[in-house]
DNA sequence: GTGGTCTAGACCACG
DNA sequence: GTGGTCTAGACCACC
């Protein structure tokens, strides 16, 4: 179920995969997430790696930690909802920008998009 | 002119580069290259780095290197025009996995693509 | 009314508040506290915490347990006038070595001092 | 010469060190620091800890790492100024908030201030 | 049981 | 040689 890509480290990998989860709404505000241990026997890692995660996560508010009960999804919807739009902004102009920068022209782009997502949706 | 981003290979960054302006056809099959130490200087990197750029164009047969004459681009313009292609299904491949992992819809997609491109080229 | 800093053990932060109220004059000598259960749902805290609590402030002789009653504030008067001087002492020695150790100038922080004193006090 | 206190986390005390030193500008603005393993060996700890702090200055845009190259002092004097500032404050109010939940009046205050500085000053 | 800190040591990518 | 990642395992503070 879990296979790391070789280069990039571990813990962005799955705080990545969290981060999904919390946008696509599979964990809720509020929710109280695995413990650290439990998430390392889980995505077969360090504990000290998912200690890592956590506190990324909590750096960038998504996340919150409360002494000896365990960490919890914020509960700030409009924080959450700034991430995803940021997020997506960033993806989409990064997108865009390395298509540029490699020459792709407006029309080959969308012609590519929309194989790629018949091949993918239908 | 050249500022790289501290997250990413500065070798990579520069043979993206390159292959950008192969690509774009600001550098023609055939034409000579400029060698490590010039390039060196204008990317202000060390020597080595060039010397691993070089090295992986070379073994992506985007570029051959004739013993003390340079570095030329390849004239195999097939080789170049599927590269071009592999690097356009990836692009496109990657981006529509990442915007799907963070759980944003096709609609979404489509709406930030279109916003951008607006922005961007009007 | 009670929001506790994440970085601070609670069981200090509630010590804190009622040396506070004993130094305030807020709670007198010989007066009876509250009882763990009741101050733990007031905090909203564990009543294990609250517990540690009292056991820290009996360690510091400003209570008395007794037996079946309750706790007391001790009618030690000069123990208490002991620890608030001790309590000063210790507050302004860290807090000069602190800016000393972040190099601000004697200058620097009397200007800070008086100004946020106006800010607070006017 | 380094002694570290118990109840508090060593890379948070090295922290602090590093950031009084470029406060007080015994450290100059694009001067390189010495390496993590270097300063795990002066401070007498772990490498890891070492890299934990780098990391830790990183995030407050008070050093910039260069790959393989190092890690330097942040040249943004205004950066620098800005937490030079909000660390006077911080210290100020959290000083300040202290001493009146304690219930020390104002003349208090200033009379331990001034007895302090005369035993350390003169 | 929870999260947090620290150590020791290995390995990698980069310049 | 530089910083960065990861593991393994110990120990602590808190609830």
């Amino acid at each position: 179920m879990i296979d790391f890509l070789p280069d990039k480290p571990i813990y962005q990998q799955i705080m990545e995969k969290i981060f999904g989860d919390l946008l696509k709404g599979n964990v809720k505000p509020g929710d109280r997430l695995p413990s650290v241990r439990e998430y390392a026997l889980e995505f077969g890692v360090n504990a000290n790696t998912m200690q890592r995660v956590y506190k990324e996560l909590e750096l960038l508010h998504l996340t919150e930690t409360k002494r000896g009960q365990g960490t919890f999804v914020t509960e700030d919807m409009q924080r959450l909802e700034e991430l995803r739009e940021e997020m997506k902004q960033t993806l989409v102009t990064t997108f865009l920008n390395q298509m540029e920068s490699f020459g792709f022209t407006e029309e080959e782009i969308i012609v590519q998009l929309s194989s790629r997502k018949r091949g993918e949706l239908n």
